[in-house]
RNA sequence: GCGGGCGUGGCGGAACUGGUAGACGCGCCGGAUUUAGGUUCCGGUGACGAAAGUCGUGGGGGUUCGAGUCCCUUCGCCCGCACCA
């Protein structure tokens, strides 16, 4: 007896039990087909899913489960991104150790994660806290050092005094740390580093291929990189101070140089604390550039200032020409050489300088097409704008009348022909505002790195066979700093070279490395002695569609593009684009409520629609409170939503349904409740008309009748539009589309059911060319929205005597001939 | 300042290379069913109009037989980066 209702607590559990055993989702199964590696995110083990888990991973799922269909050898597997300082502050706070606190929470999320139904291959699960995979790290580690693309050096790190660790550039956000919000201060320390910048120039071009990535996040990292050509072109000092006889500059400007009005240099160059020891009021300036913040409201209202050292540089075509040295605070140290010379009529700040100490300016381009009368000024004061456009040069002896572009190539021609105390003068370079990436962190949960300092051999690699380095297990936590520090048994090892007394490296690594080389560690995850075989790596990489959020736009996935080359040039032979197709969704939001006692969540509110709109009232008391702005979900607004509570009212079905459908998926999706029931409303439709449509189909496996009558062949052709328009709508990711159409097809067979029903010929059974267009329909519905609703579907699949389970269903063909419109004229 | 995205009913949003604007859903209105429903089913729903019809994709202009879509111009919102020489 068929039930009325569809049982998602029964029916999901169910379904889910037949796959694993079925092993339907497992990779590599039949490995003559195609493969697509289709991955998302991998989450850190927090402890609970929330919402934009539900979203990524339906995403990821719909792709798994439409490509398996479509006849590949699907890799979806999933992993936990374990290290990381929440799992020490936890063991600082409730006295768990980080690991048992870690593996807890995994085990918690996989069982949520699990009850969503997701066709993940779970045999290859992973977490970068099991020393099976961070060992295969430090092996990677030592490969890099070994191929050159590891650097240990002594340098300003911005080091976290909340957190008591090294960040990376990328890690401080307007000067504060990005996990502790605390003010960055900087620290010299020796520190390992990841040569990125030997492949800045191949990480940028490696974007122009990348044509199934957002436009956004390419140049996001394009601006990271930051490439500039320029010259790097030294000045002579007028009188050398103390062994200092020169300055060096990078300039994009050379055409400009007969436009030079000063020479500045960063408060931390070398030359101005020379400078600032003779004189206590440089000194004063000096620190007190030192103080100003980096943040965006202080760049903004900051003057330019600046303070004359008294020194005096010259020209490099006049030697009798000399410019003021300053010590400038809007001269940044850490890009270029940390001086620069100003050309105030071509550059705004140069100019906002100039005005301020009276170092006039020179015109020297000029557009062209243009009355010199209308530009050329009188006096420099008269100037708002810098002109940093193109034109000819003037005012510029042997340079007047060149292209910006002619006397950029002339001044770099002939200061390279020049000669300044034995080298020449000017070189031509590419600058590149990329760092190289420093991974050393003063912690605990994390890979550590496999070294072992020595005195006289100096840092040694751990030999292979000695590793995985494991953490060791007993560590506290009852004070700050790394406990690794503090563990003699553990760090004092004798050297592997020479024998003698030896301690360990205690520093750990930044756990971007852990997330930077997962997706290749997922195609030969239990490999104990490489990170991954060749053969694994190259039958799955390159990831052929990735999916997660915006805010991993420049560090994590320009590190994995990064690490994809290093384990290329270490040997493993990698594809450089680890990524093929990016794609990065939105946000679940929810609208936040407010009461007298402030926030409240939305399970404690009820919601009433009248036509004086909606109202929100407590559910303890009934008293109303606002509705405020629809929000991210976030703990402190408590406009959270918790996917245990969907699933349990609604399953997991409805709860996929609803964050695919409604926004387009790079766009936020709200959260509503009324959303949801219209989620659950249509599930069970699908049951119901799934009912209707065996009651006039014919029986599974009837061949095509020869005869297809106009009735009939209507129907086919609203069934194979469905199939075509949906099939277009997942391939171009828009899910919300794709599912609209699934709807729209619902209403459009719940016609032709009626249709037929009161034409009556429902009744003793339709006539033969009708019943196998209905069996058809009804086939292709369950097909059609299997990859988003996949319990539901494979219940009404059984129920219509489908062969077979519809999770290894091939996906419908549309006949073209049935989708051609119908002439209209 | 530089860059990216967006502007369509009460709301989220559809509309492929120009071809019936508003698919699909939410909300709302009406009806039905039920011992019982915040959770079911059916119908209606851009605006104005009694109707025929007219007007409608941020504003203005243009190309075209035809424009949400193409061109010019203008206004507004969101996001990212930012003293990078």
């Amino acid at each position: 007896m068929r039930a009325e209702r569809y049982n998602f607590a029964a029916a999901e559990p169910k379904w889910r039990k037949t796959w694993e055993e079925a092993q339907v989702f497992e990779a590599g199964a039949a490995s003559k087909k195609p493969k697509y590696y289709v991955l998302e995110m991998f989450p850190y083990p927090s402890g609970r899913i929330h919402m934009g888990h539900v979203r990524n991973y339906s995403m990821g799922d719909v792709i798994a489960r439409f490509r398996r269909a479509k006849g590949y050898d699907v890799l979806h597997p999933m992993g936990w991104d374990a290290f990381g300082l929440p799992a020490e502050n936890a063991a600082m706070q409730g006295k768990r150790h980080p690991a048992e606190w870690t593996y807890a929470n995994i085990e918690a999320m996989k069982a949520q994660l699990k009850s969503l139904g997701l066709s993940l291959d779970w045999s290859r699960e992973i977490a970068t806290c099991d020393a099976e995979y961070y060992g295969r790290q430090q092996q990677l580690f030592l490969d890099f050092l070994r191929a050159g693309i590891v650097d240990r050096k002594s340098s300003k790190v911005n080091w976290d005094p909340v957190d008591h660790t090294v960040l990376a550039n990328e890690q401080v956000i307007d000067g504060r740390g990005w996990r502790s919000g605390a003010l960055v201060e900087q620290r010299e320390l020796t520190q390992w580093f990841f040569k990125i910048t030997n492949y800045a120039e191949e990480l940028l071009e490696g974007l122009d291929t990348l044509d199934r990535w957002p436009e956004k996040v390419r140049l996001m990292q394009r601006n990271w990189i930051g490439r500039s050509e320029g010259l790097l072109l030294r000045f002579a000092l007028a009188a050398p101070l103390g062994e200092a006889r020169e300055i060096e500059v990078f300039t994009t400007r050379p055409d400009t140089l007969f436009g030079a009005k000063f020479v500045a240099i960063a408060a931390d160059h070398p030359l101005a604390k020379q400078a600032a020891a003779d004189s206590p009021k440089l000194a004063a300036f000096v620190e007190e550039c030192r103080h100003i913040g980096t943040s965006v409201a202080a760049i903004e209202t900051a003057e330019k200032k600046g303070f004359d050292t008294g020194l005096r540089a010259l020209h490099p075509f006049d030697a009798s020409w000399t410019l003021p040295v300053y010590v400038a605070n809007f001269v940044l140290m850490d890009y270029g050489t940390g001086a620069i010379f100003g050309c105030p009529a071509h550059d705004q700040r140069d100019l906002d300088f100039s005005k301020a100490y009276k170092l006039g300016a020179t015109q020297v381009i000029r557009p062209e097409g243009v009355d010199p009368d209308d530009f050329i000024v009188l006096s420099y004061l008269e100037l708002v704008e810098a002109f940093d456009g193109d034109g000819r040069l003037i005012n510029s002896r042997f340079l007047d009348g060149l292209t910006v572009a002619e006397a950029k190539e002339e001044v770099a021609a002939r200061l390279e022909k020049t000669d300044l105390f034995g080298a020449p003068q000017g070189k031509r370079k590419v600058n590149y505002k990329l760092r190289d990436w420093g991974v050393s962190r003063q912690r605990y949960w994390g890979c550590p790195i496999p070294i072992i300092h020595c005195e006289s051999c100096g840092p040694v690699p751990v030999p292979a066979k000695d590793l995985p380095v494991k953490l060791p297990q007993d560590v506290s936590f009852d004070q700050p700093g790394n406990p690794l520090d503090r563990h003699p048994a553990w760090k004092n090892v004798s050297c592997p070279t020479c024998g003698k007394p030896a301690r360990r490296e205690t520093d750990t690594m930044d756990t971007f490395v852990d997330s930077s080389w997962y997706y290749a560690r997922f195609t030969d995850p239990h490999n104990a002695g490489e990170p991954a075989s060749k053969d694994a790596l190259a039958r799955w990489l390159p990831v052929d569609q990735y999916i997660g959020g915006i805010e991993h736009a420049i560090l994590h996935l320009l590190y994995s593009r990064f690490f994809a080359r290093a384990m290329r040039d270490a040997g493993y032979g990698l594809v450089a684009e680890p990524f093929q197709g990016l794609f990065t969704q939105g946000m679940v939001v929810h609208e936040t409520y407010k009461g007298p006692d402030g926030w409240v969540s939305p399970a404690e509110v009820r919601i009433e629609a009248g036509e004086g709109g909606r109202r929100a009232f407590l559910i303890s008391d009934g008293s109303e409170i606002s509705i405020g702005d629809v929000e991210k979900m976030s703990k402190s607004k408590k406009n959270t939503v918790d996917p245990d509570d969907i699933i349990q009212s609604y399953g997991a079905d409805t709860a996929r349904l609803f964050v695919l459908s409604d926004s387009p998926p790079d766009r936020d999706v709200i959260w509503s409740d009324e959303g949801a029931q219209g989620a659950w409303r249509f599930v069970q439709r699908l049951w119901r008309l799934t009912g209707e449509l065996g009651r006039v189909a014919a029986p599974a496996g009837t061949p095509t009748p020869a005869d297809i009558g106009e009735r009939a062949r209507k129907l086919r052709q609203v069934t194979h539009r469905a199939i075509a328009a949906v099939t277009e709508n997942i391939e171009g990711l828009r899910f919300n589309s794709a599912i609209a159409r699934i709807r729209e097809f619902a209403n459009e067979l719940s016609a032709a059911v009626d249709e037929v029903t009161e034409a009556g010929v429902a009744e003793g059974g339709v006539v033969e060319d009708l019943a196998f267009a209905f069996r058809e329909a009804a086939e292709t519905l369950v097909l059609l929205v299997a990859p988003m609703t996949p319990h539901v579907a494979e219940e009404c699949w059984a129920d219509l005597g489908g062969a077979g389970l519809v999770a290894r269903a091939p996906w419908p063909v549309a006949d073209p001939t049935l989708v051609v419109q119908d002439l209209i004229s």
